[in-house]
DNA sequence: CTCAATTTAACGAACGTTCGTCAGTTATAT
DNA sequence: ATATAACTGACGAACGTTCGTTAAATTGAG
């Protein structure tokens, strides 16, 4: 389907450039055809934004909720420093969850309201989600007992900073080495002892 | 002088819509005059972002280390926690910090080189003096024992974490409430017990 | 199985707009 | 009178989009 190919280009501009600087004619370069020809796909480029912006949603989404359901393990300190590694991995492995970093802080203002609502979606999810996994943890004592939401925030912390890291880029030691602070400064934060 | 007010808007708009969607039309238009007569007092566009680029660099740093200069306290939970408030301060006081962040994570990519010097220069410097305070708090017995580079890195994440969610924006609530958890549990993790 | 009818996907050309930039001119103020 | 800062006008280039056309692929009835 030659759609994927398009939108897989428009991927890489829109994460790149941005909305605003990212044009049809070198998305439509990319995969081999004119500019015009796109819109035998889509309305325009809008709707184009709009269709990446949901499979990227999609994709990190049910990625997430595959990691935490695959888990049912006791152990806080693996499943937790699993769900890191596996944020990393995605961000290595496709464009998709820079994309919608990207897309999610600094949306195309006329796309703002619209964005804002697929990004509310997941974080409460997610965050959902995470939050019964911590209550469980609290109430195994496998965790230092608190309100849930103080872990799973500071946890959501956790990830955004690595997220950054991960947007910054180039330096793959010190990715490691803030990945390693990070994590031992919050998992002494919240465990026993 | 009218080449501030020039600044002062394009501040803002770079920040709303990056270097991409920011029109030299609308930004003098904010101003009061023609897009042209912004060549008056800066060679282009390009000249007018860095210009742009390097106050906010200016103000961020100057801000920072002026806070380092100013405390010689013993308290590092009062320093840290006084330096995440320094931040939300900055990050509502001026426009300059939202600006200094979305650039540098997704800069206009033909001025990355220039703009990722600036920041590598900035964030060597912030990182050197952390470090060394944390050093001090280390050897004075006021926090846990470990390398410098640790708390370091970990306390980073958590001004970073604190930086995006200050992006995010809207939720002056979340905004509290993510503070107090990161801060706890770093806290927790970084002091004796 | 055939062949006409329809749909699909690409094209070139052009639309109106906006972009950043430059040149020349006028107004203001020292 | 000189310099500074605003203006008008215009430039080529690029933008997203629409149009009409063509060629290939798909469909459906005899």
């Amino acid at each position: 389907m030659k759609s994927n190919e398009i939108k897989e280009a428009a991927l890489k501009y829109f994460t790149i450039h941005g909305y605003e600087g990212a044009s049809l004619s070198l998305i439509a370069e990319a995969v081999g055809m004119k500019k015009q020809s796109i819109y035998a796909h889509f309305k325009g480029k809008d709707d184009l934004f709009l269709q990446v912006l949901r499979d990227a949603k999609e994709t990190e989404l049910s990625s997430k909720l595959q990691y935490f359901s695959k888990i049912d393990s006791q152990n806080p300190e693996k499943d937790l420093y699993g769900f890191l590694q596996l944020v990393i991995d995605l961000f290595q492995k496709n464009e998709q969850l820079k994309f919608w970093l990207r897309v999610s802080f600094f949306p195309p203002a006329h796309l703002a309201k619209a964005i804002d609502k697929e990004v509310i979606d997941i974080e409460e999810k997610v965050q959902a989600i995470l939050e019964s996994k911590f209550q469980g943890w609290i109430d195994a004592k496998a965790i230092v007992g608190d309100v849930a939401k103080t872990p799973t925030f500071a946890f959501l912390g956790v990830v955004d900073s690595i997220m950054l890291e991960l947007v910054y880029g180039n330096d793959e030691k010190r990715l490691k080495d803030k990945l390693e602070a990070s994590w031992t400064v919050f998992w002494r934060g919240i465990s026993h002892r």
